[in-house]
RNA sequence: GGAGAGAUGGCCGAGAGGUCGAAGGCGCUCGCCUGCUAAGCGAGUGUGUGGCGAAAGUUGCACCCAGGGUUCAAAUCCCUGUCUCUCCGCCA
Protein backbone atom coordinates (compact mmCIF):
# COMPACT_ATOMS: atom_id res chain seq x y z
CA UNK A 1 0.00 0.00 0.00
CA UNK A 2 0.98 3.48 -0.47
CA UNK A 3 1.49 5.64 2.38
CA UNK A 4 -1.79 7.76 3.67
CA UNK A 5 0.13 10.75 4.59
CA UNK A 6 1.81 10.98 1.57
CA UNK A 7 -1.11 9.98 -0.65
CA UNK A 8 -3.23 12.65 1.47
CA UNK A 9 0.11 15.06 1.14
CA UNK A 10 0.36 14.59 -2.78
CA UNK A 11 -3.16 13.83 -3.80
CA UNK A 12 -2.90 15.82 -7.75
CA UNK A 13 0.32 13.56 -8.21
CA UNK A 14 -0.76 10.24 -6.99
CA UNK A 15 -4.09 10.64 -8.68
CA UNK A 16 -1.74 11.86 -12.08
CA UNK A 17 0.84 8.89 -11.46
CA UNK A 18 -1.77 6.00 -10.80
CA UNK A 19 -4.18 7.36 -14.11
CA UNK A 20 -1.06 5.94 -16.03
CA UNK A 21 -1.96 2.56 -14.63
CA UNK A 22 -5.29 2.30 -16.02
CA UNK A 23 -8.95 1.94 -14.21
CA UNK A 24 -9.15 5.13 -12.60
CA UNK A 25 -8.63 5.57 -8.88
CA UNK A 26 -11.37 7.21 -7.05
CA UNK A 27 -9.09 9.46 -5.03
CA UNK A 28 -12.16 12.25 -4.40
CA UNK A 29 -13.59 9.45 -2.41
CA UNK A 30 -10.43 9.58 -0.47
CA UNK A 31 -10.14 13.08 0.29
CA UNK A 32 -13.34 13.21 1.92
CA UNK A 33 -13.07 10.28 3.95
CA UNK A 34 -9.64 11.15 5.18
CA UNK A 35 -10.72 14.62 6.04
CA UNK A 36 -13.53 13.09 7.95
CA UNK A 37 -11.34 10.31 9.73
CA UNK A 38 -8.60 13.33 11.09
CA UNK A 39 -11.66 15.41 12.58
CA UNK A 40 -13.13 12.19 14.31
CA UNK A 41 -9.81 11.74 15.48
CA UNK A 42 -8.15 14.63 16.84
CA UNK A 43 -11.56 15.14 18.50
CA UNK A 44 -11.49 11.78 20.16
CA UNK A 45 -8.01 12.49 20.78
CA UNK A 46 -9.24 15.58 22.87
CA UNK A 47 -11.45 13.49 25.00
CA UNK A 48 -9.05 11.01 25.87
CA UNK A 49 -6.72 13.07 26.89
CA UNK A 50 -9.30 14.74 29.00
CA UNK A 51 -10.44 11.19 30.69
CA UNK A 52 -6.73 10.69 31.48
CA UNK A 53 -6.13 13.68 33.38
CA UNK A 54 -9.16 14.03 35.47
CA UNK A 55 -8.62 9.96 36.03
CA UNK A 56 -5.31 10.61 37.37
CA UNK A 57 -7.18 13.56 39.63
CA UNK A 58 -9.79 10.86 40.84
CA UNK A 59 -6.98 8.83 42.26
CA UNK A 60 -5.25 11.66 44.23
CA UNK A 61 -8.69 12.72 45.89
CA UNK A 62 -9.11 9.38 46.95
CA UNK A 63 -5.98 8.62 47.95
CA UNK A 64 -6.49 11.41 50.09
CA UNK A 65 -9.84 10.30 51.30
CA UNK A 66 -12.04 13.41 49.48
CA UNK A 67 -15.15 12.97 47.71
CA UNK A 68 -14.68 12.69 43.39
CA UNK A 69 -17.97 11.92 43.17
CA UNK A 70 -18.64 15.22 40.39
CA UNK A 71 -15.82 13.80 38.31
CA UNK A 72 -16.68 10.60 38.30
CA UNK A 73 -20.09 11.46 36.86
CA UNK A 74 -18.60 13.83 34.59
CA UNK A 75 -16.40 11.51 33.60
CA UNK A 76 -19.00 8.77 33.01
CA UNK A 77 -20.54 11.26 30.32
CA UNK A 78 -17.11 11.66 28.96
CA UNK A 79 -16.72 8.03 28.00
CA UNK A 80 -19.82 6.83 27.24
CA UNK A 81 -19.43 10.17 24.30
CA UNK A 82 -15.80 8.33 23.46
CA UNK A 83 -17.17 5.33 23.07
CA UNK A 84 -19.69 6.59 20.16
CA UNK A 85 -16.75 8.60 18.78
CA UNK A 86 -14.78 5.60 18.75
CA UNK A 87 -17.32 3.71 16.92
CA UNK A 88 -17.78 6.19 13.64
CA UNK A 89 -13.94 6.11 13.73
CA UNK A 90 -13.17 2.82 13.49
CA UNK A 91 -16.15 3.00 10.31
CA UNK A 92 -14.69 5.80 8.58
CA UNK A 93 -10.55 4.10 8.98
CA UNK A 94 -12.21 1.18 7.40
CA UNK A 95 -13.57 3.46 5.00
CA UNK A 96 -10.31 4.86 4.70
CA UNK A 97 -8.65 1.49 4.74
CA UNK A 98 -10.58 0.09 1.74
CA UNK A 99 -9.41 2.91 -0.60
CA UNK A 100 -6.17 2.75 0.19
CA UNK A 101 -5.39 -0.80 0.09
CA UNK A 102 -6.95 -0.88 -3.48
CA UNK A 103 -4.52 1.70 -4.55
CA UNK A 104 -2.03 0.21 -6.84
CA UNK A 105 1.64 0.72 -6.43
CA UNK A 106 3.16 4.05 -7.81
CA UNK A 107 5.48 3.17 -11.17
CA UNK A 108 9.06 3.93 -11.14
CA UNK A 109 9.93 6.62 -13.10
CA UNK A 110 12.00 4.35 -15.62
CA UNK A 111 8.91 2.89 -16.47
CA UNK A 112 7.67 3.39 -19.99
CA UNK A 113 4.49 4.88 -19.98
CA UNK A 114 1.81 3.02 -21.86
CA UNK A 115 -1.99 1.98 -21.63
CA UNK A 116 -1.50 -2.30 -22.16
CA UNK A 117 0.69 -4.89 -23.53
CA UNK A 118 1.23 -3.23 -26.73
CA UNK A 119 3.07 -0.77 -25.35
CA UNK A 120 5.72 -2.72 -23.44
CA UNK A 121 8.90 -1.92 -24.51
CA UNK A 122 11.82 -4.56 -25.77
CA UNK A 123 14.73 -4.43 -24.04
CA UNK A 124 16.99 -7.55 -25.52
CA UNK A 125 16.43 -10.62 -27.41
CA UNK A 126 18.84 -13.83 -26.65
CA UNK A 127 19.25 -16.82 -29.05
CA UNK A 128 18.02 -17.37 -32.53
CA UNK A 129 14.37 -19.38 -33.00
CA UNK A 130 15.52 -22.52 -34.75
CA UNK A 131 14.29 -22.92 -38.33
CA UNK A 132 12.54 -25.90 -38.66
CA UNK A 133 12.45 -28.17 -41.74
CA UNK A 134 8.92 -29.67 -40.68
CA UNK A 135 5.86 -28.20 -39.01
CA UNK A 136 6.71 -27.41 -35.70
CA UNK A 137 3.98 -29.19 -33.65
CA UNK A 138 2.31 -28.11 -30.18
CA UNK A 139 3.83 -29.12 -26.75
CA UNK A 140 0.69 -30.78 -26.01
CA UNK A 141 0.66 -32.61 -28.99
CA UNK A 142 3.99 -33.69 -28.78
CA UNK A 143 3.45 -34.71 -25.16
CA UNK A 144 0.19 -36.59 -25.68
CA UNK A 145 1.65 -38.84 -28.49
CA UNK A 146 4.69 -39.18 -26.44
CA UNK A 147 2.00 -40.33 -23.77
CA UNK A 148 3.94 -37.96 -21.06
CA UNK A 149 0.89 -35.72 -20.82
CA UNK A 150 -2.46 -36.39 -20.28
CA UNK A 151 -4.87 -33.75 -20.45
CA UNK A 152 -8.23 -36.00 -20.87
CA UNK A 153 -7.11 -37.82 -18.08
CA UNK A 154 -6.49 -34.88 -15.69
CA UNK A 155 -10.04 -33.12 -16.71
CA UNK A 156 -11.44 -37.05 -15.65
CA UNK A 157 -9.76 -36.69 -12.51
CA UNK A 158 -9.70 -32.83 -11.94
CA UNK A 159 -10.99 -30.54 -14.61
CA UNK A 160 -10.15 -28.49 -17.64
CA UNK A 161 -6.67 -26.75 -16.69
CA UNK A 162 -5.07 -29.31 -14.72
CA UNK A 163 -2.04 -31.08 -16.12
CA UNK A 164 -1.24 -35.01 -15.72
CA UNK A 165 1.99 -35.75 -16.28
CA UNK A 166 3.70 -39.60 -17.13
CA UNK A 167 6.53 -41.30 -16.88
CA UNK A 168 9.57 -39.33 -18.32
CA UNK A 169 7.27 -36.19 -18.31
CA UNK A 170 6.93 -36.48 -14.79
CA UNK A 171 10.53 -36.81 -14.22
CA UNK A 172 11.16 -33.82 -16.79
CA UNK A 173 9.16 -31.60 -14.56
CA UNK A 174 11.08 -32.87 -11.44
CA UNK A 175 14.48 -32.40 -13.37
CA UNK A 176 13.90 -28.95 -14.56
CA UNK A 177 12.81 -28.01 -10.32
CA UNK A 178 15.73 -29.38 -9.19
CA UNK A 179 17.85 -28.13 -12.19
CA UNK A 180 16.52 -24.45 -11.38
CA UNK A 181 16.78 -24.53 -7.36
CA UNK A 182 20.23 -26.00 -7.75
CA UNK A 183 21.69 -22.98 -9.81
CA UNK A 184 19.99 -20.48 -7.49
CA UNK A 185 21.16 -22.36 -4.20
CA UNK A 186 24.66 -22.91 -5.27
CA UNK A 187 26.05 -20.05 -7.96
CA UNK A 188 23.83 -17.30 -7.29
CA UNK A 189 23.47 -17.44 -3.54
CA UNK A 190 19.81 -17.65 -2.81
CA UNK A 191 18.74 -20.08 0.39
CA UNK A 192 15.94 -22.69 -0.69
CA UNK A 193 12.61 -22.45 1.68
CA UNK A 194 9.89 -24.96 1.28
CA UNK A 195 6.75 -22.78 2.69
CA UNK A 196 3.06 -23.64 3.25
CA UNK A 197 1.13 -23.79 -0.31
CA UNK A 198 -1.73 -22.97 1.59
CA UNK A 199 -1.79 -19.40 3.91
CA UNK A 200 -4.39 -17.12 5.38
CA UNK A 201 -5.85 -13.56 4.94
CA UNK A 202 -3.47 -11.31 6.58
CA UNK A 203 -0.44 -12.94 4.29
CA UNK A 204 -2.58 -12.87 0.97
CA UNK A 205 -3.09 -9.36 1.94
CA UNK A 206 0.50 -8.80 2.58
CA UNK A 207 1.33 -9.30 -0.77
CA UNK A 208 -1.28 -7.49 -2.09
CA UNK A 209 -3.37 -10.30 -3.36
CA UNK A 210 -5.98 -9.41 -1.19
CA UNK A 211 -8.46 -7.45 -0.79
CA UNK A 212 -8.52 -6.89 -4.12
CA UNK A 213 -8.30 -10.02 -6.25
CA UNK A 214 -9.74 -12.86 -4.25
CA UNK A 215 -11.47 -13.77 -7.23
CA UNK A 216 -8.17 -14.87 -8.84
CA UNK A 217 -7.57 -16.85 -5.94
CA UNK A 218 -8.75 -20.13 -4.28
CA UNK A 219 -10.64 -20.40 -1.41
CA UNK A 220 -11.06 -23.44 0.96
CA UNK A 221 -14.10 -23.18 2.23
CA UNK A 222 -15.50 -22.94 5.20
CA UNK A 223 -11.55 -21.91 6.19
CA UNK A 224 -10.03 -18.64 5.82
CA UNK A 225 -7.26 -20.10 3.75
CA UNK A 226 -6.14 -19.61 0.19
CA UNK A 227 -4.29 -22.02 -2.08
CA UNK A 228 -1.04 -19.94 -2.76
CA UNK A 229 -1.33 -18.33 -6.52
CA UNK A 230 2.47 -18.13 -6.64
CA UNK A 231 5.36 -19.05 -3.84
CA UNK A 232 6.16 -14.89 -3.09
CA UNK A 233 3.31 -14.71 -0.93
CA UNK A 234 4.28 -17.52 1.62
CA UNK A 235 7.89 -16.67 1.19
CA UNK A 236 7.71 -12.39 1.41
CA UNK A 237 5.35 -13.13 4.44
CA UNK A 238 8.12 -14.81 6.17
CA UNK A 239 9.32 -11.82 7.54
CA UNK A 240 6.00 -10.13 8.28
CA UNK A 241 6.02 -8.07 11.33
CA UNK A 242 9.84 -8.32 12.00
CA UNK A 243 12.65 -5.67 11.71
CA UNK A 244 15.63 -6.83 10.69
CA UNK A 245 19.22 -5.77 10.87
CA UNK A 246 20.86 -3.96 8.36
CA UNK A 247 23.30 -6.42 8.00
CA UNK A 248 21.19 -9.36 7.70
CA UNK A 249 20.32 -7.65 4.07
CA UNK A 250 19.78 -8.69 1.20
CA UNK A 251 18.11 -11.84 2.01
CA UNK A 252 17.96 -14.08 -0.92
CA UNK A 253 15.25 -16.64 -0.93
CA UNK A 254 14.50 -19.56 -3.21
CA UNK A 255 11.05 -21.88 -3.51
CA UNK A 256 9.86 -24.85 -5.79
CA UNK A 257 5.74 -24.58 -5.01
CA UNK A 258 2.85 -25.79 -6.90
CA UNK A 259 0.44 -22.45 -7.67
CA UNK A 260 -2.83 -22.13 -8.40
CA UNK A 261 -4.95 -19.79 -9.98
CA UNK A 262 -8.75 -19.75 -10.67
CA UNK A 263 -7.93 -18.14 -14.12
CA UNK A 264 -11.33 -16.51 -13.62
CA UNK A 265 -12.31 -14.40 -17.14
CA UNK A 266 -9.93 -16.03 -19.05
CA UNK A 267 -12.11 -18.47 -20.51
CA UNK A 268 -10.88 -19.09 -23.79
CA UNK A 269 -7.52 -18.38 -23.66
CA UNK A 270 -4.61 -20.65 -24.09
CA UNK A 271 -7.20 -23.23 -23.81
CA UNK A 272 -4.87 -25.74 -24.97
CA UNK A 273 -1.36 -27.51 -23.21
CA UNK A 274 0.43 -26.12 -20.21
CA UNK A 275 0.22 -22.05 -20.65
CA UNK A 276 -2.56 -21.77 -18.29
CA UNK A 277 -3.59 -24.29 -16.15
CA UNK A 278 -5.34 -24.05 -12.68
CA UNK A 279 -2.26 -25.49 -10.85
CA UNK A 280 1.35 -25.71 -11.98
CA UNK A 281 4.98 -25.73 -10.52
CA UNK A 282 6.95 -22.62 -9.98
CA UNK A 283 10.49 -22.05 -8.76
CA UNK A 284 10.22 -18.12 -7.34
CA UNK A 285 13.50 -15.53 -6.45
CA UNK A 286 12.29 -13.47 -3.90
CA UNK A 287 14.78 -10.77 -2.73
CA UNK A 288 14.65 -8.40 0.65
CA UNK A 289 16.68 -5.24 0.02
CA UNK A 290 17.31 -1.80 1.65
CA UNK A 291 15.83 0.79 -0.69
CA UNK A 292 18.95 2.26 -1.99
CA UNK A 293 20.51 -0.76 -3.66
CA UNK A 294 16.60 -2.38 -4.78
CA UNK A 295 16.67 -1.68 -8.42
CA UNK A 296 20.03 -3.17 -8.75
CA UNK A 297 18.99 -6.10 -6.88
CA UNK A 298 16.15 -6.21 -9.33
CA UNK A 299 18.97 -6.59 -12.28
CA UNK A 300 20.70 -9.19 -11.04
CA UNK A 301 17.15 -11.17 -10.13
CA UNK A 302 16.87 -10.89 -14.10
CA UNK A 303 19.88 -12.07 -14.59
CA UNK A 304 19.70 -15.13 -12.40
CA UNK A 305 16.19 -15.91 -13.87
CA UNK A 306 17.71 -15.62 -17.32
CA UNK A 307 20.77 -17.79 -16.65
CA UNK A 308 18.08 -20.71 -16.53
CA UNK A 309 16.61 -20.20 -20.02
CA UNK A 310 20.72 -19.52 -21.31
CA UNK A 311 21.68 -23.36 -19.63
CA UNK A 312 18.79 -24.58 -21.45
CA UNK A 313 19.60 -22.70 -24.43
CA UNK A 314 16.13 -21.73 -25.05
CA UNK A 315 15.58 -18.24 -27.42
CA UNK A 316 13.94 -15.35 -25.29
CA UNK A 317 13.44 -12.09 -24.81
CA UNK A 318 13.20 -9.83 -21.86
CA UNK A 319 10.77 -6.59 -21.82
CA UNK A 320 10.17 -3.89 -19.63
CA UNK A 321 6.10 -4.04 -18.38
CA UNK A 322 4.60 -0.53 -19.39
CA UNK A 323 2.55 1.51 -16.83
CA UNK A 324 -0.42 0.41 -18.32
CA UNK A 325 -0.19 -3.68 -18.02
CA UNK A 326 1.68 -3.98 -15.03
CA UNK A 327 0.86 -5.79 -11.82
CA UNK A 328 -0.82 -4.22 -8.80
CA UNK A 329 2.15 -4.38 -6.39
CA UNK A 330 4.98 -3.67 -8.67
CA UNK A 331 6.83 -0.27 -9.07
CA UNK A 332 8.78 -1.82 -12.32
CA UNK A 333 8.46 -5.42 -13.81
CA UNK A 334 10.30 -7.24 -16.33
CA UNK A 335 8.77 -10.27 -18.43
CA UNK A 336 11.58 -12.93 -19.97
CA UNK A 337 9.31 -14.41 -22.80
CA UNK A 338 10.42 -17.54 -23.89
CA UNK A 339 9.96 -18.87 -28.10
CA UNK A 340 7.42 -20.90 -28.78
CA UNK A 341 7.90 -22.19 -32.19
CA UNK A 342 4.34 -23.80 -32.58
CA UNK A 343 2.78 -20.24 -32.37
CA UNK A 344 5.60 -18.26 -33.46
CA UNK A 345 5.72 -15.91 -30.71
CA UNK A 346 6.94 -15.30 -27.16
CA UNK A 347 5.31 -15.67 -24.47
CA UNK A 348 5.97 -15.32 -20.61
CA UNK A 349 7.88 -17.74 -18.90
CA UNK A 350 9.11 -15.02 -15.61
CA UNK A 351 8.36 -11.43 -14.49
CA UNK A 352 10.44 -9.98 -11.99
CA UNK A 353 9.19 -6.75 -10.26
CA UNK A 354 10.38 -4.60 -7.51
CA UNK A 355 7.78 -4.12 -5.41
CA UNK A 356 10.00 -0.96 -3.20
CA UNK A 357 8.24 -0.65 0.26
CA UNK A 358 4.59 -1.19 -1.04
CA UNK A 359 4.85 -4.93 0.23
CA UNK A 360 6.58 -4.31 3.26
CA UNK A 361 4.33 -1.62 4.41
CA UNK A 362 1.02 -3.90 4.13
CA UNK A 363 2.96 -7.30 5.52
CA UNK A 364 5.23 -4.77 8.10
CA UNK A 365 9.00 -5.88 7.47
CA UNK A 366 11.30 -3.14 7.75
CA UNK A 367 14.51 -2.78 9.17
CA UNK A 368 17.00 -1.04 11.15
CA UNK A 369 20.23 0.87 10.35
CA UNK A 370 23.07 0.31 12.03
CA UNK A 371 23.89 2.75 14.90
CA UNK A 372 20.42 4.27 13.71
CA UNK A 373 17.51 5.51 15.86
CA UNK A 374 13.92 4.07 14.48
CA UNK A 375 13.24 1.43 11.55
CA UNK A 376 12.81 1.62 7.85
CA UNK A 377 10.61 -0.32 5.30
CA UNK A 378 12.87 -2.52 3.28
CA UNK A 379 12.24 -2.92 -0.60
CA UNK A 380 10.84 -6.43 -1.71
CA UNK A 381 11.43 -7.68 -5.14
CA UNK A 382 10.56 -11.16 -6.43
CA UNK A 383 10.95 -13.13 -10.14
CA UNK A 384 10.11 -16.31 -11.22
CA UNK A 385 13.25 -18.30 -11.53
CA UNK A 386 11.32 -19.85 -13.49
CA UNK A 387 7.63 -21.38 -14.24
CA UNK A 388 8.16 -24.52 -14.79
CA UNK A 389 4.88 -25.86 -16.82
CA UNK A 390 5.59 -23.60 -19.42
CA UNK A 391 9.71 -24.41 -19.68
CA UNK A 392 8.62 -28.01 -19.79
CA UNK A 393 6.16 -26.70 -22.90
CA UNK A 394 9.06 -24.70 -24.04
CA UNK A 395 11.69 -27.60 -24.18
CA UNK A 396 9.09 -30.34 -25.99
CA UNK A 397 8.28 -27.65 -28.81
CA UNK A 398 12.04 -25.81 -29.28
CA UNK A 399 13.54 -29.42 -29.16
CA UNK A 400 11.04 -31.86 -31.28
CA UNK A 401 12.43 -33.64 -33.69
CA UNK A 402 10.83 -34.75 -37.25
CA UNK A 403 10.01 -38.14 -35.85
CA UNK A 404 8.07 -36.28 -33.49
CA UNK A 405 10.67 -37.26 -30.48
CA UNK A 406 12.09 -34.86 -27.95
CA UNK A 407 16.05 -33.89 -27.35
CA UNK A 408 17.09 -33.41 -23.47
CA UNK A 409 18.95 -30.42 -23.40
CA UNK A 410 22.52 -31.09 -22.90
CA UNK A 411 22.44 -29.69 -18.74
CA UNK A 412 19.06 -31.20 -18.11
CA UNK A 413 20.88 -34.36 -18.93
CA UNK A 414 22.55 -35.26 -15.68
CA UNK A 415 19.23 -34.56 -13.86
CA UNK A 416 17.22 -37.18 -16.46
CA UNK A 417 19.45 -39.83 -15.48
CA UNK A 418 22.00 -39.44 -18.78
CA UNK A 419 18.69 -39.62 -20.73
CA UNK A 420 19.01 -38.11 -24.71
CA UNK A 421 15.73 -38.06 -25.55
CA UNK A 422 12.22 -38.81 -25.10
C1' G B 1 -10.62 -34.68 19.35
C1' G B 2 -10.06 -34.29 25.28
C1' A B 3 -7.30 -31.79 29.73
C1' G B 4 -4.15 -28.11 31.43
C1' A B 5 -0.46 -23.88 31.10
C1' G B 6 0.95 -19.62 28.59
C1' A B 7 1.43 -14.99 24.94
C1' U B 8 4.64 -8.27 27.96
C1' G B 9 9.87 -3.93 24.20
C1' G B 10 15.36 -6.15 19.34
C1' C B 11 15.79 -10.59 22.99
C1' C B 12 15.01 -12.70 28.14
C1' G B 13 11.83 -11.55 32.03
C1' A B 14 8.94 -8.84 36.35
C1' G B 15 4.28 -6.50 37.15
C1' A B 16 -2.01 -9.07 39.55
C1' G B 17 -7.09 -2.04 38.96
C1' G B 18 -4.76 4.42 39.40
C1' U B 19 2.05 6.44 41.06
C1' C B 20 3.03 1.62 34.35
C1' G B 21 5.29 2.85 28.17
C1' A B 22 5.97 -0.69 31.65
C1' A B 23 11.27 -3.10 37.00
C1' G B 24 15.69 -5.99 36.19
C1' G B 25 18.94 -8.32 32.75
C1' C B 26 20.94 -9.11 27.72
C1' G B 27 21.92 -6.66 23.25
C1' C B 28 22.88 -2.00 20.89
C1' U B 29 24.70 3.45 20.78
C1' C B 30 27.69 7.33 22.90
C1' G B 31 31.32 8.71 26.58
C1' C B 32 35.11 7.48 30.45
C1' C B 33 38.95 4.15 31.84
C1' U B 34 42.76 0.57 30.27
C1' G B 35 49.46 -0.49 26.21
C1' C B 36 45.77 -3.85 22.52
C1' U B 37 41.50 -7.16 23.35
C1' A B 38 38.36 -8.42 27.27
C1' A B 39 36.48 -6.63 31.74
C1' G B 40 34.80 -2.18 34.44
C1' C B 41 32.18 2.69 35.07
C1' G B 42 28.45 6.51 33.40
C1' A B 43 24.49 8.05 30.13
C1' G B 44 21.06 6.76 26.40
C1' U B 45 18.15 3.16 23.82
C1' G B 46 10.24 0.55 21.42
C1' U B 47 6.46 1.28 17.48
C1' G B 48 2.56 3.93 15.10
C1' U B 49 0.08 8.47 14.48
C1' G B 50 -1.07 13.91 15.07
C1' G B 51 0.37 19.25 16.86
C1' C B 52 4.42 22.89 17.42
C1' G B 53 9.66 23.65 15.58
C1' A B 54 14.37 25.15 10.17
C1' A B 55 16.39 21.35 13.15
C1' A B 56 18.04 18.99 17.70
C1' G B 57 13.70 18.46 19.96
C1' U B 58 9.06 18.94 22.39
C1' U B 59 4.08 17.59 23.14
C1' G B 60 -1.02 14.82 22.58
C1' C B 61 -3.17 9.99 21.53
C1' A B 62 -2.79 4.76 20.85
C1' C B 63 -0.21 0.13 21.45
C1' C B 64 1.66 -5.35 26.99
C1' C B 65 -1.39 -11.73 21.08
C1' A B 66 -6.42 -10.06 18.55
C1' G B 67 -11.53 -8.48 19.20
C1' G B 68 -15.38 -7.29 22.56
C1' G B 69 -17.06 -6.16 27.81
C1' U B 70 -16.87 -4.20 33.16
C1' U B 71 -14.94 0.56 35.39
C1' C B 72 -14.28 7.52 36.38
C1' A B 73 -9.69 4.52 35.33
C1' A B 74 -7.42 -2.05 32.50
C1' A B 75 -0.94 -5.04 30.80
C1' U B 76 -3.77 -6.28 35.35
C1' C B 77 -10.86 -8.27 36.04
C1' C B 78 -14.70 -10.89 32.53
C1' C B 79 -16.07 -13.09 27.54
C1' U B 80 -14.70 -14.79 22.53
C1' G B 81 -10.96 -15.99 19.06
C1' U B 82 -5.83 -17.05 17.36
C1' C B 83 -1.22 -19.05 18.30
C1' U B 84 2.51 -21.68 21.44
C1' C B 85 3.82 -25.46 25.07
C1' U B 86 2.73 -30.08 28.15
C1' C B 87 -0.22 -34.58 28.76
C1' C B 88 -3.93 -38.15 26.60
C1' G B 89 -6.24 -40.09 22.07
C1' C B 90 -5.74 -40.60 16.71
C1' C B 91 -2.65 -40.53 12.55
C1' A B 92 1.56 -40.12 7.63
Amino acid sequence: MLEIKFVRQNLSEVQQSLSTRGGAANLENFKECEEKRRELLFEVEELRHRRNVVSEEIAKMKKQGENAESLVLEMRDVSVRIKELEKSLSENEEAVNNIIMCLPNLPHASVPLGKDASENKLVKQVGTPRQFDFEAKAHWTLGENLKILDFERAAKIAGARFPLYFGAGAKLERALINFMLDIHTTEHGYKEILPPFIVNRKTMTGTGQLPKFEADLFKLEGWDYFLIPTAEVPVTNIHQEEVLEEEMLPIYYTAYTPCFRSEAGSYGKDTRGLIRQHQFNKVELVKFSTPERSYDELESLLENAETILKRLELPYQVITLCTGDMGFSAAKTYDIEVWLPSQGVYREISSCSNFENFQARRANIRFRRKGKKGTELVHTLNGSGLAVGRTFAAILENYQQADGSVLIPQALRPYMGGMEKI
